[in-house]
DNA sequence: CCCCAGACTTGATCCAGGTCAAGGTGAGGT
DNA sequence: ACCTCACCTTGACCTGGATCAAGTCTGGGG
C-alpha cells in the first residue's frame, strides 16, 4: 500500500491542476501524468516576493497554478517596465536563453510548477506534441506583445486605461462579454502595478481612471472593484476611436 | 539529365541561402535540402509594397532572405507602430493564430523564402528537430519585444534613440562590436520608420540625431550614413545613465 | 546643369502627462 | 473605537515631446 501511496499523489497533482486544462500540460495524455508530475514540482510564492531574478542564469520553466504573478525589466535606475502579469495555467520562462530576459515575483500569494530546463528537455523527446505546445504558447505571448507595443508607442492615457480594462474584461472568459451592460471586474493590483504595466505614472492612472467615472464609463468602488457601466464605450475609447 | 535537373536546382536554392546558417532552415540536413525546398517557395517583393495584411487570415511563414522588412501594427486612425525590422535570416509568422497580428512590407527590395502552414507542418513532422528551432526563434523574438516594450514605456527620447544605435551596431556582428573608437553606421529605413519604431516623431528623431552630432558622439554624413564617434557614451544613454 | 518632389531639419508654440505637494481612505492592529 | 501606515486621489505647476510651420537638402529626370 504504501509502495503506491506516492506515485498516486503525484499523479493526483496533475491531474485536478488548472494548467491540466489550460497550460501546455494538456498535451500530455492522462496516462503519462505521473511522468509530467515526476519532472515538476508545486511551489507557493508569498505576496511580494520575487522568484526570477532578471539577469540571473535561467534553469526552469514555470506554470502558474494559482494566484498571480507580476513579469518585468528594469533599468539601472529603478525604473520598471511590467511586461505582462500571468495567472492560472500561463507559462513562464520562453523569454530566456542562457539567462532570463525578465524579472518575476507573486502578486498575492502565487501556487507555480516548476519544470528544471532538463526536465522538459526530457519532456519534449518524449512527447513531442509538447514542443508544439510550447510554441503555440510563444506565438500567443507574441501576439499580446505586440498589441502592447503600439499601445506603448502610440496610445494616449485613456486609451491605454481603456485598452487594460477591456484586457482584464476578456481574461474573465467569453461568458462574461456578451453580458449587455455592466461588467463586474477586480483588479488585483495596485496603481503602480498598473502604472508601470501601462507606461504612466500612478497619478495619471488615478486621474483617468477618476475622469472615467465622472463621465459615467465606470463606476468605482473600494481600490479594486470597478464596474464597467459601458463597455461599447470604453472599447471604443480603448480602439482610439473618441 | 533532365529529369535530375530541377531537384538540382531545387537543392541549390536551399544549400546557397543565407537563410541556411542563420535560421531555422539549419535544423535540416544537407541530404534534406530538396525536400525543404520543395516545401517553399522564393518570393521577390519590390520596395514598400506591403505581402502581410494585418488581420488577414495567416496562410504562411516566411523567411527573410535577401533586403529588408518592417513589421507594423496600426490604430484605426493610422497612428503606426513598427514593432520589428527583419532581415537576412529572420523568421516571420510566429505571431499568428489564424490570422496575422501584424503587417510587412519591404524596406527596398526583399527576396523571402514562403512556407505554407501545411508544409511547416509536414516538415516539423518529419523533422521534429525544426519545432525546436521554431520555439528557439520565438524566444529570441519575445527577448528582444521584452526590451523594446520597456524602451516605449520608460525610456525617454534620447534613450531610445541611443538604444536605436546600440541595436544597429549589434546587427553588425560581434567582430564590429569590440571597434575601440568610430563605427560605421548604415541607417536603411527613413526618419518616419525610425520614429514609428521608437514611439516618437520624424522632428524628435532628427532632433535627438542633431542634438547626438552637436555632442560629437555621433557623426552624420547622408541621411543614412552615420558615424557612432563615442559608442561607450551612446552605450551609456542607452542605459539611461546620462 | 538645373529643376522638382520628397524627405529631412529647424524653429516657435502648445499640451498631455510628469512632477511635486497636500490631503483622503481603508484595512489591520491594539 | 481609534490609530496608523500604506496606498490612493486631487490640485498646481512644469516640461519633454508633439504639433504646426517654414526652410533646406538630395537625388533623379529632363
Amino acid at each position: 500500500m504504501t509502495s503506491s501511496r506516492i506515485p498516486e499523489e503525484i499523479h493526483d497533482r496533475c491531474s485536478h491542476c488548472i494548467g491540466r486544462e489550460h497550460s501546455i500540460c494538456r498535451a500530455i495524455e492522462d496516462c503519462d501524468l505521473a511522468i509530467l508530475a515526476s519532472e515538476s514540482s508545486k511551489m507557493t510564492v508569498p505576496n511580494g516576493r520575487s522568484f526570477i531574478e532578471e539577469g540571473s542564469p535561467a534553469h526552469d520553466f514555470f506554470v502558474v497554478t494559482g494566484g498571480r504573478v507580476k513579469i518585468f525589466t528594469l533599468l539601472p535606475d529603478g525604473r520598471r517596465q511590467i511586461t505582462g502579469f500571468a495567472e492560472g495555467g500561463d507559462f513562464l520562462g520562453l523569454a530566456a536563453s542562457k539567462s532570463y530576459a525578465f524579472g518575476a515575483e507573486a502578486l498575492g500569494t502565487a501556487v507555480l510548477c516548476r519544470f528544471p530546463h532538463a526536465s522538459m528537455q526530457r519532456l519534449t523527446d518524449r512527447f513531442p506534441n509538447l514542443e508544439h505546445r510550447l510554441r503555440q504558447e510563444a506565438s500567443r505571448e507574441l501576439t499580446l506583445m505586440q498589441a502592447r507595443m503600439t499601445l506603448l508607442g502610440r496610445k494616449t492615457a485613456r486609451e491605454r486605461l481603456a485598452t487594460f480594462l477591456m484586457e482584464r474584461i476578456k481574461l474573465l472568459g467569453p461568458m462574461c462579454q456578451g453580458t449587455p451592460h455592466q461588467i463586474e471586474l477586480d483588479l488585483p493590483m495596485s496603481r503602480t502595478d498598473i502604472a508601470d504595466y501601462l507606461g504612466l505614472t500612478i497619478e495619471t492612472v488615478s486621474r483617468v481612471l477618476s475622469a472615467f467615472k465622472r463621465e459615467g464609463l465606470i463606476g468605482i468602488r473600494g481600490i479594486t472593484h470597478i464596474t464597467i457601466m459601458q463597455p461599447e464605450r470604453v472599447s471604443a475609447i480603448a480602439e482610439g476611436l473618441e
